[in-house]
DNA sequence: ATTAATCCAGTTTTT
DNA sequence: CTGGATTAAT
């Protein structure tokens, strides 16, 4: 089954072991193997933690495990680096709460518009360039503080790193009081809790060379006998997150013991796909000497470049040959560079009644009926989650995110700094409002004018509440406080169950009427009965779905957390795959398009001056390449008549020989 | 001061 | 399609 290349890697005795595999090597059979033969070795299943870079991936491996073990291969630790992190960490807190990339931006420019910058001569950083380069530090950088190393990036911007430093310091304490944590803090917090990890004999890592520096401190926390790390430089493509290719490179000085293995049979790709991706890396400088022996010969069909007029013909005429093909549509994929190109492809198919699956189809969960549903879930299970409470509390009319806050915080004040005892159990405050210490006098005058009664609201349980004497709170924001309080008075365990009492609260129901009378708008402004009732029929039906989803779970926490973060690893339908380069990494497939392949989009050259490399472009090109075994397509268009902009062809289709 | 509505520009890759 | 900016209304 193996060959004796993957077979010298498999029995490699315990310590520090590298494996070089291209692509297509048997890489996933090597790890596999690796996995069953500890396991023969006695090795418990809970001693081996596998880290992958989906946990797709991961599944995957664990599954195969699965047919020799049937017993072990669940007790196996795996999953993604966060995953993993994740779990440990939930071991350590159970009430961990995440919050997705983009609210923690929100969050950061919030902070960030609060600042000053005028009577400075250097333009700053935009908020959102900002927060991206502290990711990127977090993820690559330890020995310097975030103002020393922007300084270092870019001497302009030493005048502003001060206040940089100090935006983020105020983030990260925000971040702390309302309970969130982000990608980097589930590392981050693993590396803190160092001492109380578990530890393992075998630590299992695939796509090694896309670890970052933080990554590898991750490593460096857990305690393990042996390392088993499995890479493959010219694959390498997650520089914007920090990947450091030093790390694969100096595996062997950091352990002076390390072996390293080749693997270097390519079974997946005929030899002429074969070779059009080794003449394309070919232009990148080697790290090391790269030979390839191909060992499949079955059916080997030329990679064909196709070019199109326009870019929509394109999409067109692919969707047109995927009908077309007696290929299986699982076993065809359309890969892409930048998740734009997806669109027009998706629409050409669908017309042909022709199925197909993108991952990360963030669409579903980018709804704003399922965002308000999580943040409904949110606030019940984090009291201390402020924006997700701005964001329901935005529904009810006459409440925007001023209000809102106020609310949040004379709650908090009520409870004591418990947002459920605030509204359940307040404390009879005068006025919950009060900014910090005014002046005594002044204040209390001030006030008696500006707070309104109590008695004002009808209908609503929570009458005695303090807060509802904030002078702007309109009957809804009332009522929608009032439900709050009804919802976190039940005890509800089931995380279905959760759904399905937001589902039917009074709170919930607003939200659908308001988003679907947005949609049932009319440019005359009226609203139109039947699109309406068509909207709030969809909406249901998608909060069906995400009841159904929530009967996987048992916890929560890790229904939350999984929906919140997880949601693009979930893929939808099924049929032909629609895949970013990116995600299309350690997939195969027989009949491969590679689409849009002109210069300025493949390679993306404003990513490349912004702040990759045309090398790492090219890798790009090749790991998309690497991803056929038959059938390979590249494709190019001329022109787009929407934007009305010309193309070149891609400078990777003259590499290849193709112009 | 705050919210609501409306119009305009712009859109990188992942956990 | 969404975030941002601008404007009208409370």
């Amino acid at each position: 089954m193996l060959n004796t290349e993957q077979q010298a890697a498999v029995d490699a005795p315990l310590g520090y072991n590298l494996v070089i595999a291209s692509a297509g090597t048997g890489k996933t059979s090597t790890i596999v193997a690796r996995i069953e033969k500890l396991l023969i070795n006695k090795v418990r299943a809970e001693d081996i933690l596998l880290l992958t870079f989906t946990n797709k991936a991961a599944a995957e491996m664990i599954k195969r495990v699965e047919q020799k073990f049937p017993k072990e291969a669940q007790r196996i630790e795996a999953g993604t680096f966060h995953a993993v992190g994740y779990r440990w960490l939930k071991s350590i807190n159970s009430n961990l709460v995440l919050k997705s990339p983009k609210e923690l931006k929100t969050l950061f420019k919030s902070i960030y518009e609060r600042r000053d910058f005028t009577r400075l001569e250097v333009q700053p950083y935009a908020a959102s360039t900002l927060f991206e380069y502290y990711s990127f530090y977090q993820n690559s950088i330890e020995e310097l503080s975030f103002g020393e190393w922007i300084q270092k990036r870019n001497s302009e911007h030493a005048p502003l790193a001060a206040i940089y430093e100090d935006i983020i310091q105020e983030y990260e304490e925000l971040k702390a009081s309302y309970g969130f944590l982000g990608f980097n803090d589930l590392l981050l917090e693993v590396i803190r809790h160092k001492g109380k990890i578990k530890s393992f004999k075998e630590v299992l890592v695939d796509e090694y060379q896309d670890t970052n520096n933080l990554q590898a401190r991750f490593l460096n926390a857990i305690n393990c006998e042996s390392l088993f790390c499995v890479g493959d430089y010219d694959q390498s493509i997650f520089a914007f997150n920090g990947a450091n290719i030093d790390i694969i490179a100096s595996f062997t000085k950091r352990y002076p013991d390390a072996r390293v293995y080749n693997l270097s049979k390519n079974y997946r790709s005929t030899k002429y796909i074969l070779e059009l991706a080794n003449r394309v890396i070919a232009h990148n400088k080697r790290i090391y000497p790269k030979r390839l022996e191909v060992m499949n010969n079955r059916n080997a069909k030329s990679p064909k470049l196709l070019v199109f007029e326009d870019l929509y013909d394109q999409y067109e005429a692919i969707a047109q040959k995927i009908y077309l093909s007696s290929t299986p549509k699982e076993e065809i994929a359309v890969i892409f560079r930048n998740n734009a190109s997806a669109d027009g492809i998706e629409a050409a198919l669908r017309q042909r009644g022709v199925l197909c699956k993108r991952k990360g189809s963030r669409s579903l969960f980018d709804m704003k009926e399922i965002q308000a549903l999580f943040d409904i879930v949110a606030i019940l299970i984090n009291p201390k989650d402020l924006l997700s409470f701005i964001h329901i509390l935005q529904y009810a009319k006459g409440i925007g995110a001023n209000i809102a806050k106020d609310l949040f915080e004379g709650l908090q004040r009520c409870g004591e700094g418990d947002l459920k005892k605030g509204l359940l159990e307040p404390l009879d405050l005068y006025d919950p409002f009060s900014k910090k210490e005014r002046n005594y006098q002044l204040a209390l005058f001030d006030d008696l004018s500006q707070l309104g009664s109590k008695s004002r609201f009808k209908e609503i349980a929570i009458l005695d509440n303090p807060v509802l004497k904030h002078p702007k709170l309109s009957q809804e924001g009332a009522k929608f406080l009032d439900e709050l309080a009804r919802l976190y008075s039940l005890r509800i365990k089931k995380p279905s169950s959760y759904i399905e009492h937001i589902k039917n609260s009074y709170i919930f129901n607003e939200i659908v009427n308001t988003l679907a009378a947005k949609r049932a708008k009319q440019k005359d402004g009226t609203i139109d009965e039947v699109i309406y009732e068509d909207a709030r029929q969809k909406i249901m039906r998608r909060i069906a779905l995400m009841e159904h989803l929530a009967k996987r779970y048992n916890d929560v926490y890790r229904f939350y957390n999984a929906m919140v973060l997880g949601s693009s690893e979930m893929e939808e339908g099924e049929g032909v795959n629609l895949l970013s380069v990116h995600a299309s990494k350690g997939l195969e497939f027989r009949e491969v398009y590679i689409v849009d392949l002109m210069e300025t989009r493949f390679p993306n050259l404003k990513l490349v001056a912004k702040s990759g490399s045309i090398e790492e472009e090219r890798r790009l090109f090749y790991v998309a390449v690497t991803r056929a075994k038959e059938i390979l397509y590249l494709s190019f268009a001329k022109y787009d008549r929407v934007k009305r902009v010309e193309f070149l062809p891609s400078r990777f289709l003259k590499e290849a020989g193709l112009l």
